[in-house]
Parts: structure tokens; sequence; C-alpha cells
DNA sequence: ACGATGATGAAC
DNA sequence: TTCATCATCGTA
């Protein structure tokens, strides 16, 4: 039995999203197929005040929709090359999202997106059935014990805090 | 260790 | 309008 994710389980702190999302299903329809895998492992980026966040610095054309309501896409591009997969979480105006960096067979936020030909024709949208990109539950719990917890990766820019904090999470298993 | 490759945002 | 930078990855 499956479930799907909705804004119930997006509008909630960032962090306690990003870990409980480690475990649940990234479905994407293509025609008549729909490809699901688990999700390995996520990155937080939460709030204004933190300093890896593209919404540190205020609100722009790129980032708006982080500042947005929470279970939509949020996808830009970057290093000329790669599109970054978000989901958006928290409150609207409180903006937080979360880089999908593996899920099942598939490490690399850049490799994730290329792999499943998801681009930035996502962003802005909301995470359901009706765009052909959701997240399912499918009775996998992943327990605490279970993930590991590091620093962000490639986030140098924010400083000796920001730059440390353990906001990347991935399934033990998987790392 | 480095280059690919282009959007972004800040400075000018 | 220019310019440095970038939530990365493949090749070496």
């Amino acid at each position: 039995m499956s479930k799907i994710l909705t804004n119930r389980f997006f509008n909630r702190p960032t962090l306690t999203v990003a870990r409980e999302l480690l475990g649940k299903f990234l479905v994407v329809r293509r025609g008549k197929k729909e490809i699901a895998l688990m999700v390995t492992e996520v990155e937080a980026y939460d709030g204004h005040y933190d300093k890896a966040s593209h919404a540190h610095r205020g609100e722009t054309a790129r980032n708006k929709v982080m500042f947005g309501g929470s279970g939509v896409w949020y996808v830009y591009f970057v290093y000329g090359m790669y599109n970054m997969l978000n989901i958006v979480t928290g409150r609207e105006g409180f903006p937080a999202a979360i880089l999908i960096r593996g899920v099942e067979g598939v490490v690399g936020p850049g490799r994730l997106t290329k792999k499943l030909k998801i681009t930035r024709a996502v962003n802005g949208k909301e995470a359901s059935r009706k765009t052909g990109l959701w997240f399912e539950d499918r009775g996998i719990q992943i327990k605490k014990a279970d993930i590991v917890r590091t620093p962000r990766v490639g986030v140098h820019y924010a400083g000796p805090v920001w730059a440390k904090k353990p906001y990347r999470f991935i399934i033990k298993s998987h790392q």
C-alpha cells in the first residue's frame, strides 16, 4: 500500500522532513510506465539565515519557489550542466527546501536528474501524480540508527558555522 | 587535479 | 554589460 506525500508531509520543520524522506520513494512517470526509486540521500537548506541556502541573499527570480508553499519542486541549473532537484518545505514565506542527492541505484544530484530526465520544466509545480513526479510512502521505515548525518557537500562558501551543519542525511547502507 | 559549460546575481 | 561564482561530474 502506497501513499502519495502531499503538503501535509512537507509543511513541517525541514530537518524533520529531510530525515523522514529517507526510505520514501521518488516516482517518475514516463508514458504509461512509472519508475519508483527509494530515496537514499538528501540535504536540507533551512531558512534565509542558512548561509548555504540560495535564499540567504533574499528572494530572486531563481529562488522564489523556495519562498512559496511546501510540496512544490524547486529545480535549478548549476555548473552549466546539471539540474538539481529539490522539494520545498515549511510554511509559505519561509524559504526552505531539500535537495535530493541520491536514490536507489543513482548516487549524486546531477546524475539523478540526468538519468531520470528531470528538468526545470517541473520547477514551481506541485509534487503530484498530475505533474508526473511525486513521492510515495510505501511503508518502509528507516530507523534513526540506520541514518548517517554529515555536513553538506560543496557549500564551503557558507562560512565555518553553516558549512559544518550536519544537514546531509544518508541511509547507512547506501553511503 | 582540472576542465566542461551556461545561468545567476552583483558590481560597474 | 561584464565578471566571478557555482548545492557537480567525468576524465586523468
